[in-house]
DNA sequence: ATGCCTCAGCTCCTGAGA
């Protein structure tokens, strides 16, 4: 079983590269994330055609998640329970036995911002929420566009970058905080090449020089580690015509 | 360079992304 993680950087754009994907990678489970597409508008027909059935939640302009599966999903929960919020980050299900939750953290501006401010207050409301899932479902996965380095492994310049937006110590506190809980980063339960991004910004040739971050995760509960049998980052799809700007992370469970 | 790309939208500029 595979499953994915995918921040789209708008899925009207993307779709033709998505259901590409998805052809050369069947995976069971994808998450997306900025598919900044109202419901009205999302591309259900297209998604079902290519064998996914697929669950949305958007808004205009800005953020949107959507969880495709080949089983069915079940227990739908859109956004963290009793955290007021305008966005559309959060949306999680049940498939198969476990709960596969599909995330796209804020990005938080600049660590001096009120943006920053609400990254913290999510983040807060995220742990609190996971604690009662993962107690209700020991075989939990969350994955997506977390916008944190775990560590400076992560940043292809982490003394230029140090204590800047995804690099501080208060948003890795924050992610050791979801570890905390008994979840573990899957990509570095495997040995890795060094320079292992998942983001690279369109400027300035960023992705021909490898000026990346690794900010997009998938995170295992314990009861599921024994099954991990791989972790990847597919830069493949970085490098079509008119890419999004971050690339698919996988994750391969016998 | 508070820039460099890319995307959406009250679209020919602006806000946001990371």
């Amino acid at each position: 079983m595979q499953l994915a993680t995918w921040n789209v950087n708008s899925l009207t754009v993307r779709l033709p590269q998505v259901l590409d994907w998805l052809a050369a990678n069947p995976v069971d489970a994808l998450v997306l994330q900025e598919t900044k597409t109202t419901d009205d508008k999302f591309p259900r027909e297209a998604i079902e055609a290519a064998g996914y059935h697929v669950a949305f939640f958007g808004q205009k302009t800005y953020n949107g998640v959507a969880l495709l599966s080949k089983q069915n999903a079940s227990q739908v929960q859109k956004n963290i329970p009793n955290f007021e919020d305008d966005m559309a980050r959060v949306i999680a299900a049940t498939v198969d036995d476990m709960r596969v939750i599909g995330a796209y953290f804020p990005n938080g501006q600049a660590p001096d911002s009120d943006k920053f401010v609400y990254k913290m207050r999510w983040l807060q409301a995220l742990r609190e929420w996971l604690q009662t899932e993962l107690a209700q479902h020991p075989k939990l996965v969350l994955m997506g566009d977390f916008n944190i380095t775990v560590d400076d492994r992560d940043v292809w310049d982490p003394v230029g970058l140090k204590d800047t937006i995804h690099c501080t110590v208060q948003e890795r506190e924050h992610f050791q905080g979801l570890i905390d809980l008994g979840l573990r980063d899957a990509f570095r339960l495997f040995d890795q090449a060094e320079k292992s991004y998942s983001w690279w910004d369109y400027r300035e040739f960023a992705f021909r020089r490898n000026r990346g971050l690794r900010i997009d995760h998938i995170l295992v509960s314990e009861a599921l580690v024994s099954r991990v049998s791989g972790c990847v980052i597919d830069k493949a799809p970085r490098k079509n015509e008119r890419p999004s700007d971050h690339t698919p992370v996988v994750v391969t469970l016998g």
